[in-house]
DNA sequence: GCAGGTTATGGCACTCTGTGCCAGAAGTGG
DNA sequence: CCACTTCTGGCACAGAGTGCCATAACCTGC
């Protein structure tokens, strides 16, 4: 409802009166329910970031790790056809207005701290290897999405496994 | 002189008003020279981001791009040794306050569009190659700075090249 | 030294976000 | 119906950031 009030009038001019307004509550009640107007655009993260560390814990031991890393992704991040324009327009705004973006670091945070515990996992004793695979999990995620948003024709879960296919870096042979 | 404020109290228990006492400046006047309280950290960003495009620019396009990507990032965050302290903390700042983080993107997003730029004029037509490269270079930027605050007795430029090895995809052959 | 204008500074009032506190409404179980 | 919990709204507040205007500091040329 909200993301709508964003799309329309920009979600700089905004304010949290208007949302307010616009869903029947107060202002002081929106607050109860998102701890910021940035919140709005976040609400499906905690979902997306558990079904990340869902899919990372389930991968088997014995496959490597690349394969496993792309279909944790890809999964964490698959919505239902109906959703799509929905998707798209949530990317848009995040990679777009610049509170947005900024507010989305605490949720890119998690997501390298989920990568980087898995890849610890894989090479126990390798500091280097873990920050790595966070950082480029979270780079391919954005690369895909950056991308999508602009050939909004192609499928994001093609961008995401192309990305993360030229990011992540070779698995170290084990110490 | 602000930054220190920070570091001794913290960066969100420091009001702007503590900063323009501690500077011996009005409130206002300090909005003058810093458009935001965060951006005291990002002073010399700016003069990072000339040198990363000047670097980039300089390269020898017969050159592969890996090797001149690496040069001009290293270059353009190397520092004179009388600054590392500093260079350090601010650092610890940048990546462990949630507003210092959060503002980082706008700086960020610069950085990005440098690399892509370039990119761009490595691979015409490609549109797959200038976003990765463009996180990669962040992605790779980040994962050294984040590896040298947690080792800071090695140099940020072996952490940076080290990175940036790992992350950056391979040139694709022209098309 | 002085009148001219330009620039830097300070103060004031305002909007907006986010928070703490308290009072009252709404729902629930006995 | 009553007691208890939970949800909600209003109010007042702090802090960031901005627009406006008055004034102080700094050059100019004369």
């Amino acid at each position: 409802m909200a993301q709508r009030l964003f799309v329309a009038h920009g979600f700089d001019r905004t304010s949290v009166d208007d949302i307010a307004v616009a869903a029947g509550i107060s202002r002081r009640t929106f607050f109860r329910y998102f701890p910021t107007k940035a919140d709005v655009c976040f609400a499906d993260s905690p979902a997306e970031l558990a079904r990340l560390r869902e899919g990372l814990s389930a991968a088997d031991p014995r496959e490597s790790y690349r394969p496993a890393v792309v279909r944790a992704v890809t999964a964490a991040l698959r919505f239902p056809p109906g959703e799509r324009e929905w998707a798209l327009q949530r990317a848009q705004l995040v990679l777009g207005v610049p509170v947005l973006q900024a507010h989305a670091t605490q949720v890119y945070a998690q997501w390298r701290a989920a990568a980087a515990e898995f890849a610890r996992g894989r090479q126990p004793g390798d500091d280097v290897f873990p920050v790595v695979v966070g950082h480029a999990v979270l780079a391919a995620t954005l690369a895909a999405h950056e991308y999508w948003i602009t050939h909004p024709a192609g499928d994001l879960e093609d961008a995401l496994a192309q990305m993360l296919d030229l990011l992540l870096p070779p698995e170290p042979p084990p110490t």
